[in-house]
DNA sequence: TTTGCTCTTGCAACTGATTGCAACTGCAAG
DNA sequence: CTTGCAGTTGCAATCAGTTGCAAGAGCAAA
C-alpha cells in the first residue's frame, strides 16, 4: 500500500478528507528526507500552493502524528522536527546537547527500560517521541579535554543510519 | 550551605553578581515546591518587586539550570516546568500524555540504559531534564477498556514521592 | 573621585507554535 | 436542486519564550 492510499485509508475510517493541502504535506514531507522544520515544510507547500496557510501545515502534521504517519521530536533549539516514518519504524533520538547532533536509535534499545517502568510505574512508554540529551562522543571527548574539535561545533538535524 | 550561600558560591565562581531579582527568583522557587511555570514563578516575584520583567526571569531560570539549582521539562502543554533541586538530586520524568499526571524517577533508574547507550553510541545522557511521555496506569488501564476514570481526567503536574 | 570595564536589566521586537472564528467545501438526505 | 451539516481552511490574534540593545549598576584600578 502507497503512502496516500494509507492516509487515505487512515482519513476514510475517522470520516476526515483527503485535501490538496493534506496531500502537498505529504508531498513534502516525501520530497525532505529526514528530519525537517515545520517551516521548511511549508515553504515546500507555499512553492506550489501560496494560498496555503502555515496553520494548516501545523494542523496537517499534528493529524499526520495521531496516524502515525510522522514523528517529531524536539531537539532543543525551539525548532520542533518533523520526519516522515513511510517506512522507518517509530525510533527515539538522542540529541547532543552542545553541537544539536541527532542519532536514531530503535525502539528496542530503550524496550528493557519501558519494560521496567511498566513494572515500577504501571507507565506505557510511548514508541515514538522519545528524546533523550546528553552528549555525544566528541563532543564529551571535547569536554573532557576543555577543548572542541572544530568540525564538529557546526548544528545539523541529518539524522545518521541506524542499524536495526 | 543554604541555598542562597550555593547560589552566592557559584555566581562568585563566575564572576557573576547576586541581584534582588536573582533572590526573588529563588525565594519564589522555594515557596512554590514541586514543579511551577514561568509565568507562576513571574507572578511571585512581580508580586514582591514590581518592575522585575519576565525576560529576567527566563534569563535567571536559564542560569540557576547551568548551576543545577533548577531543573526543568516540557510535559507537552506548551509550559515548560521548573523545579527546585534544593534537596533532591537531579531525576527524570514520567508525563502522561492523557492526564498530563507527571511522575519523577530517579537516575537510578535509567542508568542501565544511559549504560548502554554510552557503550553502543558513544553518547552520554544528562542525568536530568530527561521526559518521557507514555500512558499511567489509571489512563492505560481506561484506554483498553475504552472508558476514561473520571477522577484522572484533570490535569495537574503535581509531583508524586518517589521512593529512591 | 574618576575612569573603564563587565555584568545585569527592562523594554520592545521578534520567533515558533497554537487557537478562535467565520467562511468555505464536499457530500448525503430530502 | 436545495438544505443541512460535519469537516476544513485562511486569517488574525494570541501565547510562551527568546533576543538585541541601550541604559544602569557594581567594582576595581588609577
Amino acid at each position: 500500500m502507497s503512502c496516500e492510499e494509507l492516509l487515505l485509508a487512515r482519513l476514510r475510517a475517522r470520516g476526515l478528507r483527503l485535501t490538496p493541502q493534506r496531500e502537498l504535506v505529504l508531498a513534502a514531507l516525501h520530497h525532505l528526507e529526514g528530519a525537517a522544520t515545520a517551516e521548511e515544510i511549508y515553504a515546500r507547500v507555499h512553492a506550489v500552493s501560496a494560498s496555503v496557510d502555515i496553520s494548516t501545515v501545523y494542523r496537517t502534521l499534528e493529524l499526520f502524528q495521531e496516524f502515525q504517519l510522522v514523528s517529531s521530536f524536539d531537539p532543543g533549539d525551539g525548532k520542533r522536527r518533523y520526519e516522515h516514518l513511510g517506512v522507518e519504524a517509530p525510533h527515539h533520538h538522542l540529541v547532543c546537547r552542545v553541537c544539536g547532533q541527532v542519532i536514531p536509535i530503535s525502539h528496542g534499545d530503550v524496550r528493557p527500560l519501558a519494560a521496567y517502568l511498566a513494572e515500577t510505574y504501571g507507565f506505557v512508554v510511548d514508541e515514538g517521541d522519545l528524546t533523550i540529551s546528553g552528549l555525544c562522543a566528541p563532543c564529551h571527548a571535547a569536554q573532557t579535554n576543555a577543548a572542541v574539535p572544530s568540525d564538529s561545533m557546526t548544528p545539523d538535524y541529518q539524522t545518521q543510519q541506524v542499524e536495526t
